[in-house]
DNA sequence: GCGATACGTAACCGATCGGTTACGCTAACG
DNA sequence: CGTTAGCGTAACCGATCGGTTACGTATCGC
């Protein structure tokens, strides 16, 4: 690699969040109720601090956020789900580039056809 | 590391091949139109071989699709959408809990106010 | 006050990533 | 039919990733 420097966005990171299995499986029970930082991993084949490390994944993406409670630390989902909506943003802008595609190769192929 | 050995998911594959800016960027090019392989990367501070490697990986998760041509070949986006559909199941699926968690939010934030 | 508990981070390690240069193969062209 | 153009891949390299063990710090319970 000679260069990276592309100064991550947010989206990059929500991405690379979401591109983790484990993450989005940790994301997932976060969303069911707020979990103790402990708690987040348990059953799952791995250390606590890799679960701290993936849990400071999904908290700069801007997707939860800790709760501090005494010497514990609650996480629940972000109060504002703004790094999730621009994933949102994203994928329905990619998704008019695809309609509007096959609406193109529909049209194509109808043309083929009528050769 | 000591074992990552996931089996990784088209979801995996395909939030993988989004998170990287370069690969969103290659993505909307294919998406505005075909384009030969050589002039996907066009202006991209990278050589022919990084911008192979990137297509590959956008064509593995299912998003774009070689059309040979001769010695050329074409990329367009992927015929069927699937790929992208699973990533946008997958995001309104947490949506919907984003929603629940926030409507707890408030409805905790109202209780404490008539406190 | 002191030991125990909860959490995060530092230091380290092998695997993977994103780039490079070098090479090989196939199709087009004179 | 030899050469060139277009594309992919192999081999390599430093950086980053995802895990580990070890450690530091703050809060709780006694």
């Amino acid at each position: 690699m000679r260069q990276r420097a592309v100064k991550t966005t947010r989206l990059d990171r929500t991405l690379t969040a979401l591109a983790d299995p484990t993450r989005r499986r940790l994301l997932d029970r976060v969303g069911r109720r707020a979990v103790r930082a402990s708690d987040v991993g348990a059953g799952l084949p791995m250390t606590r601090p890799a679960v701290s490390k993936h849990l400071r994944i999904l908290r700069e993406a801007g997707l939860i956020e800790p709760v501090p409670q005494g010497r514990e630390v609650l996480y629940r989902l972000a109060r504002h789900d703004a790094a999730l909506a621009e994933v949102r943003r994203y994928v329905a802008r990619i998704s008019v580039t695809w309609d509007r595609a096959l609406a193109a190769f529909k049209a194509f192929a109808e043309q083929e056809e009528d050769a």
